[in-house]
RNA sequence: GGUCCCAUCGUCUAGGGGUUAGGACAUCGGCCUCUCACGCCGGUAACGGGGGUUCAAAUCCCCCUGGGAUCACCA
């Protein structure tokens, strides 16, 4: 069987975008799982609007995706005098012409056909003549004007399209440089591309370039067309839509195995399935299976199914992610068990890295700040009692604690006092983290240690003695 | 406007002639509980409308409606 060969052809005038991130997603998944080849190519043909930040911001956003390219990538900016070499190539042929209406002319043509309800196309004029090459000429594909054009689309089935809607459209521009759909039919037919996986809004490029690849003189390759992924208002995903940049969800928080799962299940179905691991994706990911319809981008579903990620990741996937965040929170800490553990222990109260992030704070500072409410209600006189009481019986135990022996000391204190967990655990929690919204008493201590949490206790016993005699 | 595509809960979807139309997110109850979560149990909620075909239509066909895409010497 053939190696099927797709590609991911983005043109660098902006970040890379939500749906352009999952066209690149369908292209990859299906070379990974066909085990073929995936290559990437920058079409940087405009070269007023193609920037170099652009590119790098491509690149960012794949790295981050952990999408891998097996050739390119291949800029067209360079490869000019190929698309130049089949330009002459179908003028020899007779698939192309030169043509010399200008600009003003051709305007005139479309006003006129507007008004007597035409379609507003180029009219031929030069079609006919055998014009040579000149300084003010374009190169017009000289297509059928009658017949038909079959689409076969893998994902929306057949689609034909009438030749005579199609007019004489410019290939080679008065300048030199060739038109888009020219160069990416000689892209994709020169890197041996068998499988275009592209967005819905192609589709109407797809007859033109059926054309070209005919009048080349070349196999078609398999074009199957996904729908576009859309905002809350039903319109195409775009800026006023919030965040549209992949990189803007990595710096959310999100993880890339969330982001990739949640972006192919948008439109794409396994049965019941929803969660899935990059090598189930890779495993299970099949053209059939795509569906036609649009569908709206859904921060809300994204945000559940990362936190099911979350829940899923080993610590150290978790930690290296995470890292940058706390960077940004002024925390330095090193991989290592230390952090895995913390990590641990806020994995199911973390839907994203940032909310981690927020909440392991205490588990770093060296002085902990009372948050003001919680210490109200908790850092009472009444709580000096308990946390002193603890504050020995901890210092008396041998590291590493037990959850059963914490358990057993924190009952004693029960009995001692006569007071509930819930009385006793609230200003622990408080005089440990700062906050009465934290993990579990237990895997906090656990997590933190000995010299960590008498230190910390103390000082809450210290807070409070302070406290009352200011009172 | 022409051309093209699409249409199952609010959202993503399963289901492709006979189903109590299933799951997930969201939402609403309840349980669990040291806070917050997690988890568990349960509820509300959908086949856009009209015609056919058929014993039988969410499912096949046509029309309508609605949404989207595209109409460059941009990609």
């Amino acid at each position: 069987m053939e190696t099927i060969v797709t590609r991911f052809a983005p043109s660098p005038t902006g970040y890379l975008h939500v749906g352009g991130a999952r066209t690149a997603l369908f292209n990859w998944l299906y070379s990974r799982h066909m085990n073929g080849k995936f290559v990437l190519r920058i079409e940087d043909t405009d070269r007023v609007r193609s920037t170099r930040e652009s590119v790098d911001a491509i690149f960012d956003a794949l790295k981050w995706l952990e999408i891998d390219w097996d050739e390119g990538p291949f800029f067209q900016s360079e490869r000019q005098e190929i698309y130049l070499k089949y330009v002459n190539q179908l003028i020899d042929t007779g698939n192309a012409y030169y043509c010399t209406c200008t600009p003003e002319q051709i305007d005139l043509m479309r006003k006129k056909a507007m008004e007597t309800g035409d379609k507003p196309k180029y009219d031929g004029t030069c079609r006919e003549k055998g014009l040579g090459k000149s300084d003010n000429a374009v190169v017009r594909f000289k297509a059928p004007v009658s017949g038909t054009t079959l689409v076969e689309d893998v994902i929306k089935g057949n689609i034909v399209f009438q030749n005579s809607e199609q007019d004489d459209f410019v290939i080679c521009r008065s300048n030199g440089t060739p038109t888009y759909n020219f160069v990416v039919v000689v892209d994709d037919m020169t890197m041996g591309i068998n499988t275009i996986i592209r967005g819905d809004d192609h589709v109407m490029n797809t007859p033109k370039q059926i054309l070209l690849y005919q009048a080349l003189g070349s196999k078609l390759p398999v074009f199957g067309h996904v729908p576009m992924v859309l905002g809350g208002d039903r319109a195409r995903l775009s800026k006023r839509h919030g965040a549209t940049s992949v990189t803007a969800y990595r710096d959310m928080g999100f993880l890339p195995d969330a982001f990739i799962n949640y972006l192919v299940r948008l439109g794409w179905s396994f049965g019941d399935q929803e969660f899935f691991t990059r090598d189930e994706l890779i495993e299970k990911f099949t053209l059939e299976n795509i569906g036609k319809s649009a569908g709206i981008f859904d921060q809300t579903k994204l945000t559940a199914l990362n936190a099911d990620h979350i829940k899923a990741a080993a610590p150290d996937t978790i930690s290296c992610h995470l890292i940058p965040f706390l960077k940004k929170e002024g925390i330095t800490t090193q991989p290592g068990d230390y952090l895995n553990g913390a990590i641990q222990t806020l994995v199911t109260r973390s839907k994203t890295l940032q909310e981690m992030s927020d909440g392991i704070g205490f588990y770093f500072s060296d002085d902990i700040e009372f948050d003001e409410k919680a210490a109200k209600k908790f850092l009472k006189p009444g709580a000096l009692g308990p946390i002193s009481m603890l504050e020995a019986k901890l210092s008396a135990l041998s590291e590493p604690f037990e959850e059963k022996e914490l358990e057993a000391v924190f009952k004693s204190v029960m009995d001692d006092t006569g007071l509930k967990l819930g009385k006793i655990a609230q200003p622990v929690r408080v005089a440990l983290t700062g906050t009465s919204v934290s993990p579990g008493i237990f895997e906090i201590i656990q997590v933190m240690g000995k010299t960590k949490v008498t230190k910390r206790l103390a000082a809450a016993v210290d807070y409070i003695n302070e406290r009352a005699s200011v009172e």
